[in-house]
DNA sequence: TATATTTACTACGACAGACGTAGTACGACA
DNA sequence: TGTCGTACTACGTCTGTCGTAGTAAATATA
């Protein structure tokens, strides 16, 4: 078991998308790519989790897509921006985070090697 | 935001109801009461939702049932048992944690108050 | 030059877990 | 008598994830 599940992640996927938004816009093939670097291969996140993920949050207002070409190869990309309600959901999410992890802490046992 | 939303539970409510059971039987309504206490109220599990990862985790091998008078009042309840398949799985979902946790904090800004 | 792989998506449908709503039933308490 | 707490079951909906498939252009490999 070297792979996250994505239920584990789920709820959480929106949140490291905008994450790698924080600092410049981008696309889905480079979060996809980058989600799996910073992660150490831990987490792959699924295309169509990951673009259903973006419709979803430009219907919430979270991102703003536009469509450009690329510099290198002249292709055309959709790419997307954070708003400052995505910051604002973003934050949230984190204050969030940490209070989760208190909580599902209570119920982990560190080092459990159970008599079974 | 008090209460942490189940999108980001999901994956850790038979743990969590697992962790209640590794010392001794329990039933529905007990468990849900001790998830409400341990939490703080930060954590409310909803009934349907409990009643099914029972019946689930059951299917699963990770939890046996047996009918029980109550001694105070005779009523009768369920009460489930974990099994070692039960304890095992708990062991793992404890390890997979603390990787879950290292991943997503990588995409988490402590005490972000973003420029929005 | 031909083919495979990488890049960059869209569409569609299935599935699992969470949850809203409702209903049952029994005991205690006011 | 009626409400509240206890202890569930049934049923259907919703959301997010994901499998499968297909498109298309660019780049790497043979």
């Amino acid at each position: 078991m070297t792979e996250i599940s994505s239920d584990v992640i789920r709820g959480y996927n929106d949140t490291m998308i905008l994450f790698l938004l924080l600092n410049t816009p981008s696309y889905g093939y480079e979060i996809s790519k980058q989600i799996k670097t910073l992660s150490e291969n831990k987490y792959n996140i699924k295309e169509t989790t990951l673009y259903s993920a973006f419709t979803r949050m430009e219907k919430n207002g979270y991102v703003e897509s536009y469509s450009q070409e690329s510099a290198d190869t002249g292709k055309k990309r959709t790419y997307y921006r954070i708003t400052d309600e995505g910051k604002k959901y973003y934050a949230e999410k984190c204050e969030e985070w940490f209070l989760t992890k208190e909580v599902v802490e209570r119920f982990i046992e560190e080092n459990y090697n159970g008599n079974y």
